[in-house]
DNA sequence: CTATCATACCACTGGAATAGTAGGAATACA
DNA sequence: TGTATTCCTACTATTCCAGTGGTATGATAG
């Protein structure tokens, strides 16, 4: 039950970006120089982002990306769930899957129905500045992304 | 992030066996009929249950299998991380896999950390002998794996 | 004692999803 | 005109998922 290298990294780039001066534009290249990741494939996930809002784009020389609020107003369960899709466990939990014919008598319905609870909770109880902060705390004056 | 069919038909077919007469012998091909699964699947998915020591086996005519244990003594964590290999949401976590030398600088590993931790707690918290009697409660009489 | 049947057990395969790579067009600015 | 960027589309290698065909084993009927 992993999570996939595109919720991944879409985090790690929302965490980038939140960790720049606000406002300004970042070019996905220094993005993916401090991730440790190819341009090429960051631009394969950064549309996720972009087309939710969740990022500006400027294009041409100078151009990048920034993000449209402040850390603060994104949850880490919003930006998952944009880039992975859903963070259900298993299909029948999905809103468009719950035709399932055996979902009265399933006897591990309600498990699942639990953890994907405890899932969505926890990842919702986290911002985007709860991850900055904590990760500044850890790293001292000399944290780099 | 989902479940492979693995740990979810593992735990139905560790659920199914729970409820029949403790110490008989159920063969596949009863389980597979009642879970809607072919008995071929299910022959891939067994033996890592058995192998692990939650079942035992007997071959031939009127064979089948049995739990090991009583249904209160397995964890529905233990039954999805035989299955499913790891519950781990990001291979970083995973004993054998924790050479990541991003490791110290990592924004979002804390994260991870603590996702990790409630879905392993959460699934180490509910056994076998729960599942069963939270869905005969459920169920009333009628109830039918 | 032998044939037969029901069962567990083992090995293999096709297809889908993942994780990238690559080329190039559009855009902005100097 | 040149350069640095976003943006779009296609291609590929690999791994994982789901499913199938065939073999070994044990009980039992004749």
């Amino acid at each position: 039950m992993k999570i996939s290298t595109k919720g991944r990294y879409a985090l790690r780039v929302m965490v980038d970006l939140a960790s720049r001066e606000e406002g300004v534009y970042t070019p996905l290249r220094d993005v993916a120089e401090r991730q440790g990741v190819t341009v090429k494939y960051l631009e394969q996930i950064i549309p996720l982002l972009h087309r939710a809002g969740y990022l500006k784009s400027f294009r041409g020389n100078a151009g990048g990306y920034r993000l449209s609020k402040a850390p603060a107003n994104y949850t880490v369960g919003d930006i998952l769930r944009t880039a992975e899709g859903s963070l259900a466990p298993i299909a029948c939990l999905d809103a468009e899957e719950n035709d399932c014919e055996r979902r009265e008598i399933c006897c591990t319905l309600p498990f699942w129905t639990g953890l994907n609870k405890v899932i969505n909770d926890y990842v919702d109880g986290v911002t985007l500045a709860d991850l900055l902060e904590d990760w500044k705390a850890h790293s001292g004056d000399r944290y780099a992304i």
